[in-house]
DNA sequence: CTCGCGAGTGAAACATGTTTCACTTTCTGC
DNA sequence: GCAGAAAGTGAAACATGTTTCACTCGCGAG
């Protein structure tokens, strides 16, 4: 539909996967995708802005992919670790873009947070759509089963956890193999208990 | 002893607490702390470490606020959730302050990293001296007991969660009163189970 | 068809993070 | 006390995000 936008959006990813945040020059970006640089400032109203949306039409691109494809697994546990393996292999497939995103995410610039917002709950469908094993919430899921206290909770949970081991991967404190083992460990605590966390005594 | 280097950092936390990431300008940061441009560059790399330096000795000075006055609580539970209401308050006394934080470590800029990572290793030390119910992790604790695995991995959760959770107040998703009740439902699914976490039926 | 308007344009201006460099001051080992 | 080194200085230059503004163009209403 809005041909110009999704050019844009285009341009900055490639820009952003080519050399991160730094290299997202809004001049180029603004020259690559034809437009002027008003033009730019007149649908993204920032940097942040751009990157915070062109994450969210990546998670758009998710959303239908896991409608037809389903996460697998026995187990509530098993079908959210595999979501979350999904993602981040997604974000790992483009890590200098994933850098740029996080960075943009976690700025906290007012003119993002719509797009944050709306990000955040998008995966929130789909981490609840894992736990269930459906494909997506549908209309009729949401209205005649939404999700309970405790989807809710253990979504948010499992969602932050991930988020705040990309930023630790992404600000240099672990590496790409320590990001899932984190989110696995996690899902481990979450969906067990710290007991059945490991071999140990309890704490 | 490093007389200047304390007082470009008063100086850092001065101007972002008044108007946040955008207001510390390091022309104005380098002025006001009486140096010139050039040796507040030679100190702090870019304006990101400069925040998380700031923000690190912050951290120095709650670790010894915790040794004299360590998280009360009947239980590792109420211990962690004490520990993390101390340092949420600590956020929010300077919001503004809070988040050019937040934003300079979730950048990922490879200057701030080795900050990120000593600050993260501080608040993990005094996690599971929360745990342990000591007020720090004396040399003795850590080599006649070091942390054990479950230890390590409840603290990296329940780090992961509070962080996460500030990033979302910081992008709009929630506001402060959410930060707690998020961090204490974590704490009560991380400890208890999701089984205990609420009245409804599991998942 | 013509008018008026809103979107787009191009260029310039501005603000601020970062770098550079020649010069000066301060410290350190002898 | 001195020579050389290290640290600090001041000013200018640069790069880039963001704003502004006068101008143009295409299009729908009348």
């Amino acid at each position: 539909m809005d041909d110009r936008r999704d050019k844009i959006l285009d341009v900055a990813v490639e820009l952003a996967e080519e050399g991160g945040f730094d290299n997202v020059r809004q001049r180029d970006v603004a020259a690559m995708a034809g437009v002027a640089l008003g033009t730019l400032y007149k649908s993204f109203r920032s940097k942040e802005q751009l990157l915070c949306a062109a994450m969210e039409r990546e998670a758009e691109l998710l959303e239908r992919r896991m409608e037809t494809n389903p996460a697998k697994g026995e187990s509530p546990e098993e079908r959210v670790v595999a979501f979350l393996r999904i993602l981040t292999r997604g974000f790992f497939r483009k890590p200098k873009f994933a850098r740029a995103v996080l960075r943009a995410m976690a700025s906290g610039v007012p003119a993002a947070a719509a797009t944050v917002i709306a990000y955040h709950g998008r995966i929130n469908g789909l981490m609840i759509a894992a736990l269930r094993g459906v494909g997506r919430l549908s209309f009729n899921d949401a209205t005649a089963a939404p999700p309970t206290a405790n989807e809710g909770a253990v979504a948010m949970l499992m969602q932050q956890i991930w988020f705040a081991a990309l930023v630790g991967w992404s600000a240099g404190v672990s590496s790409q193999a320590q990001v899932m083992e984190q989110v696995e460990a996690a899902a481990t605590i979450v969906f067990r208990g710290v007991r059945g966390s490991s071999t140990g005594p309890f704490l």
